[in-house]
DNA sequence: TAGATTGTTAATCGATTAACAATC
DNA sequence: TAGATTGTTAATCGATTAACAATC
């Protein structure tokens, strides 16, 4: 009871920093792989050694959001992820459906991504005839035509988009006007709904590849990872 | 004579900050936009409006590489984006390879991505007899065993890993030993090879998935993008 | 020259780390 | 109880923003 107010108001009163926000998914996967190794708990210490972080940031990031660990003992694996997950929406169970049904929309199908994070991907849609109403995995490929529809009907929370660029603006608009909540935006188009109240989270995957090509070409000079 | 002096010594003093080096991509993105639509100039305070961040930010930025405005005048487009390629490493020409030839791997084959960013994609690795031999695009598919001889051979730079994450440790360790400069890791498996002087760029994919589902499960009380 | 805008220093703000009292 | 480790405050460090002199 306490500890659950607790959490919430710490969540409430004040903003968490994007930084915070950035982290808690390494959390989440390191704290899935102890769970799979079995171990019980980990402390600070311990975890901070394993995650190249110091312990300081650990107790700081996890007490953004609750005390979730206890002196003395350190953190309970299972409870801890649980929360991390809870905080990370896992347990809302989103639906999503996939817009572009080329490569890379294919590739995410495939990859057992979404499932881990609770998910579910209900449907993949495109504008080629040559796709349109084949199976691909558990999915079926929509028409394009048939977004508006099947949005509103299947209480979709998120739309991945990987689908030409040039269609990325328009395709993104019509699904702010459906009332999807987020959009996982692949295409390079820098999109910004905020003011509609969508939540867009852009990948830039070329920006990755970017800071690659500059850690290569001044890897003499550089060892701070990141 | 001056300038480029200048501008060799600002990098070699100190270190680069990584706020910094991330929001480079960006610069370039939007220099580029600006190049193709024909702009001769741009300002800082116009750059700030159209990218959301600091006049103040951009100066401070570009100062870290050395002085490439001009007082009253502003940046001249073209100049500054060769610089930023500059910097980037662009101007190397790497040479890279993809290692799985899956979706991901094809979808990334056939994006201009790389050319776009100097990067030359000179083969495809796979294990699976069905693909070894065959071509796809401009590239041949090669069977993973032919790896070593083929990367000393033809000078690579730069690996893409796009192949299951189980292969994934020992490959980049592969790799590393083979000379290679860069690795591009997408699978979810956190590498760190850098003891070995390798760079590595790890994608996380999901942790970009997480950060969404975390917004908008939190939509109401954040604003803050990025 | 007057106006504009940079390069750069100084001020502010925020994030990380260190330290330690609380407590299991 | 003694030992361990958290939660949290205080100190440090770094990044961002503001301001303005330099200068095109």
């Amino acid at each position: 009871m306490e500890d659950l107010e607790k959490s919430r108001e710490k969540a409430a009163n004040y903003r968490i920093s994007s930084a915070v926000i950035k982290r808690l998914p390494r959390y989440f996967r390191y704290l899935r792989e102890l769970l799979e190794a079995g171990r019980m708990r980990i402390s600070s210490g311990e975890l901070s050694k394993m995650m190249h972080v110091t312990a300081s940031q650990i107790r700081q990031d996890l007490n953004c959001f609750g005390g979730f660990g206890q002196q003395g003992y350190g953190y309970n694996v299972k409870y801890l992820y649980s929360k991390i997950s809870e905080i990370l929406g896992v347990e809302e169970h989103y639906r999503a459906v996939i817009i572009g049904a080329g490569h890379l929309g294919l590739a995410l199908v495939g990859s057992p991504m979404f499932s881990k994070r609770g998910v579910t991907l209900t449907a993949l849609f495109d504008n080629s005839p040559d796709l349109v109403g084949k199976e691909y995995g558990s999915l079926h490929i929509y028409d394009i035509a048939e977004l508006d529809t099947y949005i509103k009907r299947n209480n979709i929370d998120i739309a991945v988009l990987t689908l030409p660029r040039m269609y990325a603006k328009e395709t993104a608009e019509r699904l702010a006007s459906l009332g999807i909540r987020g959009i996982w935006n692949f295409t390079n188009v820098e999109l910004d709904l905020e003011e509609l109240g969508i939540t867009v989270q852009n990948v830039h995957i070329g920006d990755s590849l970017m800071q690659l090509t500059y850690r290569v070409h001044n890897a003499d000079e550089i060892e701070d990872t990141e």
